[in-house]
DNA sequence: ATATATTTTGAGAATCAGAATCAATATCAA
DNA sequence: TTGATATTGATTCTGATTCTCAAAATATAT
């Protein structure tokens, strides 16, 4: 059993816990999740609804169950600059914020436990016990070569 | 000429500098988000159509004139947990980061000039330049004499 | 001050991502 | 296979914000 089948295992015994049905749109939804770093709706709906096999998947379908997995912990939402939000695949992540690109897009993840301890140090000077946080660092990247062509839709 | 008149001069002048009409309504919206620190749309906009003159502005107008505040760099758009762009009155400000309680909504402004390096040196790391970033605290208060009371709209 | 050109306003319609509704369909356990 | 329950797709709804456009206000030239 490869990585990946583990991961759809994982799943379906959510679903099971939950008392939940899998559904062939689930498993649909989850392997084409399972596949991506980061992915909104949209793209992950028209990414689906290419296929040749006729099996249109509803949008709202696609939201339900990016949400379910968010409940799941398989997913996160993230929500940066452009209004969509972000459906980020944590399944094997750990904490981590983000560097994005306004160029082309790409989302860098990264850690900093330096950071995180100066957040708790800024907290607790304030009086405040911190639940949680995000830190995202937007700028472009230098390198050319990986840098060209805008990833997600191309502002009018 | 006390602090506030000086920047509704301020704010004048950008006017004729941009060809733009100084109207009664856009004096009541400045005048009114100088007094606040941070405020929506909305609530400027219900405490502005209280009054009792019986001027009545559009919630479009206020939308606007912010929008203009933020043009001219008087104001700043911010977008915390919750979905409603909140306008950071900035007229006296520098760079600030955010400290939010997610029960009383109290915002809380820091800057730590540790974690700005430490950024940088996060974006050099990874091959950046850059913009600006977000970073922003999700906690609750301690001192409860001071996070009694939801501010802004209870949830549902 | 008056006319004229230009901008702004208010009211409501439009937008857009996402959530809710609900009848028809699919899943699953007995 | 049945029947209870969950899910789907299609559509409508929501809520924040922007857009439209005729009417009103302001600035500018006379």
């Amino acid at each position: 059993m490869n990585a990946v089948n583990k991961d759809v295992q994982l799943f379906k015994n959510h679903l099971v816990q939950k008392r939940l049905k899998l559904t062939r749109q689930r498993e649909t939804i989850l392997e084409a999740f399972l596949k991506t770093d980061h992915i909104t709706a949209e793209e992950l709906y028209r990414k689906l609804s290419g296929r040749k096999q006729g099996r249109r998947l509803a949008l709202a379908t696609i939201y339900r169950t990016l949400n379910l997995l968010c409940e799941i912990g398989i997913g996160q939402q993230r929500h940066f600059d452009d209004n969509k939000t972000i459906y980020d695949n944590v399944l094997h992540k750990k904490h981590h914020d983000h560097l994005i690109c306004n160029k082309c897009d790409k989302i860098i993840e990264f850690e900093s436990p330096a950071i995180e301890r100066l957040q708790e140090e800024m907290a607790t000077r304030h009086g405040f016990t911190l639940h949680h946080h995000r830190l995202e660092l937007y700028g472009h990247c230098i390198d050319w070569e990986n840098c060209r062509d805008r990833q997600r839709a191309a502002p009018r």
